[in-house]
DNA sequence: ATTGACCTTCCAGCGGCTGGAAGCCCCATG
DNA sequence: CATGGGGCTTCCAGCCGCTGGAAGGTCAAT
């Protein structure tokens, strides 16, 4: 199978499945005429990637996490610990994404937002008290 | 003053500030041995940039901020406009964020995290239907 | 004169792609 | 058989917002 069929087969990128040969995610051989030549088992680690990144793992993570699902004496607890890890990072950025949000969304409330100057976002940006 | 006293004044990291430089958003003088003076001006700015970057305004938004905070004839609905775009995002960034937690944190809660190999977060990630 | 703390510039790298250029390959059509 | 168009290849550069490090100048105190 060609690059373009197995992008439109896992729903990545060309471009991005190249950049995984590249780092080493995926090895697919080659044909006679130099193109990749992919066979079911790297179409099926590329959607394994593909589900990973969407759950937001780090590329790092993707590839701990490949490596843990081809071998088989793995234990669960290893995947698990990568997960939570993962949980918790995103957890972090939750909250510190709802700390801006509160802070945010207070000064979008207090501007009157009309044609004059004065704008308490300004101000506050500025660090005068009010 | 010196980037060193600037850079303990504003909490930013002297890399930082001179990088801000760098793109023009903060323009201080030298002085004859080639340091960057810098001014009550700039410290002001830098702190107000420090304070917009804390909120996760983007460097262009930064940009935009700091132009309407210097015009006099700015309009606050200007000022409303970026801020409640770019909580728009922050919002958007958030819902991604808590639809992977919520997957994430059901594999998790279905994975033993035992000495055993099998794992419904590898399974998941595969694509096998559970 | 020498230390050591500052300051300078410049270049490279982080993550995870993405765009674009230049050049093959392959197949269908005239 | 030439041509066109769509694929494929490589390589290099750029995105964002810094950050690290090297190599060197400056300044105040000893």
């Amino acid at each position: 199978m060609n690059i373009g069929d197995v992008s439109r087969k896992s729903g990545l990128p060309a471009k991005t499945i190249r950049y995984y040969e590249d780092i080493g995610l995926v090895t697919p051989p080659r044909s006679e005429n130099g193109y990749r030549a992919f066979r079911e088992i790297e179409v099926h680690k590329l959607a394994f990637l593909g589900r990973a990144r969407e759950l937001g793992f780090t590329i790092d993570d993707c590839r701990t996490l490949l490596a843990l699902y081809e071998d088989d004496g793995r234990e669960s607890a290893q995947v698990k610990r990568v997960a939570e890890d993962h949980l918790h990072k995103i957890d972090e950025k939750i909250a510190q994404l709802q700390s801006m949000r509160g802070t945010l969304a207070h000064l979008i409330d207090e501007c009157a937002g009309d044609h004059r100057p004065d704008c308490p976002i300004l101000e506050d940006l500025a660090g005068e008290q009010t």
